[in-house]
RNA sequence: UGCAUUGAUCGGU
């Protein structure tokens, strides 16, 4: 049990969740007995890749198998729950680790607290705090810094503020991580200048998250050249940069159409020993892509895959756009077909981008089959797809066919009008 | 052997 519980936690963690069910399943096929820790990591696995449903079916199995859940179990539960902002099923969890004779620690309401915060609940959440103390479980520095980001992600600073002098009243001083929400939350309200400040003298010494923030604070509101000597101030600060910092410059250049720039910081991080993932080559193919090199974006992404990096959704979706955009929706539709055929999974960009550019060009009869297609095939409902091809549809002048495809969404509950 | 917080890349209005 131990080695497997060990080896499913590898596999976890690299998100290879098919690889553990499979494991798993291997393990009762071997007559190993899962204990209380092999389903609190299978649990957290399928939370995380939100398969929500598969999660209580397995708190099923595991009672069936008589292994009693304890409160990580809960608490993973909890947390995906309050993720998916599903706080009725999250009470009821609650509701029934307490009856279960399983106390809700700190970790639990902090799980709740940081789902309302991230669904933009911050007062219930701040009320969450005083109903916690209530019950005997003082908050702690993370469910603090889960209130802060939040409220700074609201961009409500002062409360934010306000929230830093309440803990360090209360014992919990403020760390890095809730310096650095701060920080993200001046970058946001376009305050960079007073981040820029705010890390030069904040009360604990900056780390890499920091730098990065602000650097891409910089590059957001524009400021190259602020950004490019930030990176070198962190490094002569005895702070390295991490592929996170290089993939925010690389991408600032990319968005500021400075692909050269942008080519050269890739390669110092090479020259530094900073391997470059993703994120990186999925920016440069974007600018190349806005600046119309169609032919060097597709020489790019050849060169991603034989250096090893198998494109992925965004990849594709930064083609797909950049050809829409340049009006090649022919070869946009292309470029979809041929990720489907690798065997990479469309998500809502992918279809809302090719659904809005076959709606300018009038082609609603495929747009429509289209929207069809992501129901029927990947079960994708999300009314931001309907939104764009309603909108074709009545700049297209179809008014009766937008009215009877809204109304077919409400009656059959297709999904949520926003 | 298991649980919670901060930074980067794609989409409509």
């Amino acid at each position: 049990v131990f080695t497997y519980n060990k080896l499913l936690l590898q596999l976890t963690r690299e998100h290879r969740h098919d690889k553990a069910s499979a494991m798993f399943q291997e393990m009762i096929d071997k007559s190993c007995q899962p204990d209380a820790f092999t389903f609190a990591i299978l649990l957290r696995g399928l939370c995380r890749s939100n398969q929500l449903e598969k999660a209580r079916q397995l708190l099923g199995r595991m009672k069936e198998m008589g292994c009693v859940p304890d409160d990580a179990i809960y608490n993973a539960l909890i947390s995906g729950y309050s993720k998916a902002k599903d706080f009725g099923q999250a009470f009821k969890f609650l509701a029934e680790m307490v009856k279960n004779h399983c106390l809700p620690t700190v970790v639990t309401y902090t799980n709740i607290v940081d789902g309302l915060c991230k669904a933009g609940r911050t007062k219930d959440a701040v009320k969450l705090l005083d109903e916690m103390r209530d019950k005997g479980c003082s908050p702690n520095i993370y469910t603090y810094n889960v209130i802060v980001e939040g409220l700074c992600e609201e961009r409500k600073l002062d409360e934010a503020k306000k929230m830093l002098e309440e803990m360090a009243v209360r014992g919990y001083f403020p760390d890095v991580v809730t310096y650095n929400s701060f920080i993200k939350g001046l970058c946001k309200c376009d305050r960079v200048d007073e981040a820029r400040k705010f890390l030069a003298r904040m009360p604990v010494t900056p780390d890499v998250v920091s730098y990065t923030t602000v650097i891409n604070g910089l590059c957001k509101s524009g400021d190259l050249d602020s950004a490019s000597r930030m990176l070198d101030q962190m490094s002569n600060r005895g702070c390295t940069p991490d592929v996170v910092t290089y993939s925010s410059l690389i991408d600032g250049f990319c968005k500021g159409g400075e692909v050269e720039r942008a080519m050269g910081l890739l390669d110092s991080m090479l020259k530094l020993g900073c391997r470059p993932n993703m994120v990186a080559y999925n920016s440069l193919l974007g600018a190349l892509h806005r600046l119309g090199h169609i032919g060097k974006a597709e020489d790019m992404l050849v060169e991603m895959e034989r250096r090893g990096f198998t494109p992925d959704v965004v990849s594709y979706n930064a083609c797909i756009d950049g050809l829409c955009k340049a009006e090649r929706v022919k070869k946009a539709k292309a470029v979809f077909d041929r990720m489907v055929e690798r065997g990479c999974t469309p998500n809502v960009s992918s279809y809302s981008m090719l659904v809005e550019e076959l709606c300018k060009k009038k082609e609603l009869e495929e747009a429509i089959t289209l929207v069809e297609q992501a129901r029927e095939k990947y079960q994708i409902v999300d009314i931001l797809l309907y939104t764009v091809l309603l909108d074709g549809l009545c700049k297209g002048g179809r008014f009766d066919e937008a009215c009877a495809l809204f109304s077919k969404v409400l009656d059959e509950k297709i999904c949520e009008p926003d």
